[in-house]
DNA sequence: CTTGCTTCCGCAAACGTTTGCGGAGCATGG
DNA sequence: CCATGCTCCGCAAACGTTTGCGGAAGCAAG
């Protein structure tokens, strides 16, 4: 049971008042060279570590920084979570993960945990039903950036990925190699990425003047069960599709197993490409093309962005949007299509 | 800018000391009834919410503790974030998530980190080589509780996977279906759980009856190029193996690899046992056999380990060790050898 | 020797809570 | 009517910092 040690301590072991040891600890220049390499060494020697309740209580200024998202087997999210982590560290700060499945409740309830704990910002994949929580937040000085998805009741800070470009080039590629009936398995029509990918995946058609065939889409969750549902119903038709587009890793997932099911053969007796890349999907057989969604990126420029806002110099709140580009990456199950 | 409520905005309102408002929010029957209800209401309607800061500051316990893993990626650390994070939030705790790399390093930086942040407690997958650091803090008062990787350095509380008995069972499986040679690939030799999954092989192979040869073994670190290393080598022997166990989930990647370069297929070719499950692998075609080493219910002990501890009448950290059993769950990818 | 300027440091207040101690009010029992 | 006990509440100190303000030295110039 270690009495821990406090400035007071190590003021009175170099015989100065705690003010002088604040300072020359702080650094700043405020006391001499002499006793600030004095007391620098005392409070080493002593092992003093300052305390961050005491001093986020004086300064208004945890370093401590929310990172809410829906879960962690997602992919976009956990690389978020990753380079967030990381990006933040780099700076001094640290992240609060939190998890809110989703939920709008859970999302309420975290969002206002973290206000109570005095973050500094808060980077988050929103629900869309807190808009007026995370507005409130932000307004009152907390910097907030949504990632991933858009809150769009409110005008905050969000970066995305540029979902129609990337849909509307994964189409495109399919309909480059011949394909003409493509089927496409997208997340609920609720959410920005649903609409958006869904409307790229339709520019890319009308453009190649094929006309769009709403039987040919499935929406549902980003989830293993929604990729099977909407492969059994795409397969069920007359006239298959010859390609399938999963618009996220999870519902390729689903697909995968539904084709396993009726025995066709990846790429021989249809094309799959897959929105949102995976390690596993590199390194399987035969390897799922994919558009990469630049979660990385994604990440990287979050962080960026709240790390700005959050330097003193602090610009108040511009409520921009930035696009993080999509990249093709073949690989071998889309083949052109047989005639 | 919203100025914050404090408590004393909220006594004043009620006409009361900060001491009664402080009591009555509090609840514990300190004050009466009455002002209990009216005090409820009035915080409610001002929208009060209590400074963490300073209430630990005061009381000496943030409700927060410390949750470090070497990354996301590996399923065991992601369930582990998932579900330690839920557990702790159920009982009032944030998780405050640190990544370390496996690298001694940044885990001694964030496990200083985490102490200046007067965490409670801390949940962590030690590299190993801060074992000190670790004592000390669980010594002074901040209980810790390793999990998936024991520092044997020193006496902690420990919650790990069955590892011997997972690898025992497993291999015993292949042997069971005629499997004679059987390559392993498995984690360094450093770590408790590489060394554990070995002997488990060993064991089984003895009790076979079967002698022990170790250029059937290849062991490194947990990646997929480890895996792929690891079955070229297999792959290459004049007696090829007839069952291939691969030891995590992410080398089990790299031998699926490995095995598509020489177009060697699953099962017909060779058997695939994967150490730890995922839910790729249940998707996927053909649905890889495994021995789950029981990530959720590791993550569920430790927190309620952790938990336990941090309770009021908290017994003096017992530095218990508690293992998880493993279960094989069979899909696809093995099947009796042929002969 | 006084004046004025600089450099360095200490005093004390503040951040927003919690909590030990004691006091006021009131009822109860002798 | 007094002693006693109980219930409820306020005073003030404390948790460990940071920081505005003012004062003490030191030194140079007049």
């Amino acid at each position: 049971m270690q009495t821990t040690v406090t400035l007071r301590d190590v003021a009175r072991a170099a015989k100065v008042s705690v003010s002088t040891a604040s300072r020359a600890l702080a650094g700043g220049g405020l006391t001499s060279k002499s006793t600030e390499a004095r007391l620098q060494r005392i409070a080493a020697e002593l092992g003093y570590r300052p305390n961050t309740l005491a001093r986020g209580l004086k300064t208004r200024s945890t370093r401590l920084v929310g990172l809410v998202v829906h879960n962690l087997t997602n992919a976009s999210f956990r690389v978020l979570a990753e380079v967030v982590q990381r990006r933040l560290r780099a700076e001094g700060y640290q992240a609060l993960l939190c998890i809110t499945a989703d939920d709008p409740e859970q999302e309420a309830e975290t969002i206002e945990t973290l206000a109570d704990q005095r973050v500094d910002g808060l980077i988050i994949c929103p629900t869309g039903h807190n808009g007026a929580l995370l507005a409130s937040l932000d307004a009152s000085g907390t910097p907030v950036t949504c990632v991933v998805r858009r809150d769009e009741t409110v005008e905050l800070e969000t970066v995305l990925a540029a979902d129609p470009e990337g849909a509307y080039a994964g189409t495109r590629h399919l309909l480059e190699l011949g394909h003409r009936r493509i089927g496409l398995i997208v997340g609920r029509q609720e959410t920005t990425s649903g609409r958006e990918r869904l409307s790229g995946y339709r520019r890319a058609l009308e453009e190649a003047g094929i006309a769009f065939d709403p039987t040919l889409v499935h929406a549902g969750r980003y989830e293993p069960e929604t990729g099977l549902a909407g492969c059994r119903q795409l397969l069920d038709r007359d006239d298959r599709p010859t390609a399938l587009f999963a618009a996220n890793h999870e519902s390729a997932l689903g697909v995968l197993r539904g084709l396993a099911e009726r025995n066709i053969a990846l790429p021989d007796d249809i094309s799959l490409l897959c929105y949102e890349d995976v390690p596993g999907f590199a390194w399987q057989r035969p390897a799922i093309s994919v558009v990469d969604s630049g979660a990385n990126a994604m990440a990287e420029l979050a962080a960026d962005r709240l790390l700005q806002r959050l330097r003193p110099n602090a610009a108040p709140s511009a409520a921009g949007e930035y696009r993080i580009g999509a990249r093709l990456i073949q690989r071998q199950s889309v083949r052109p299509v047989a005639h």
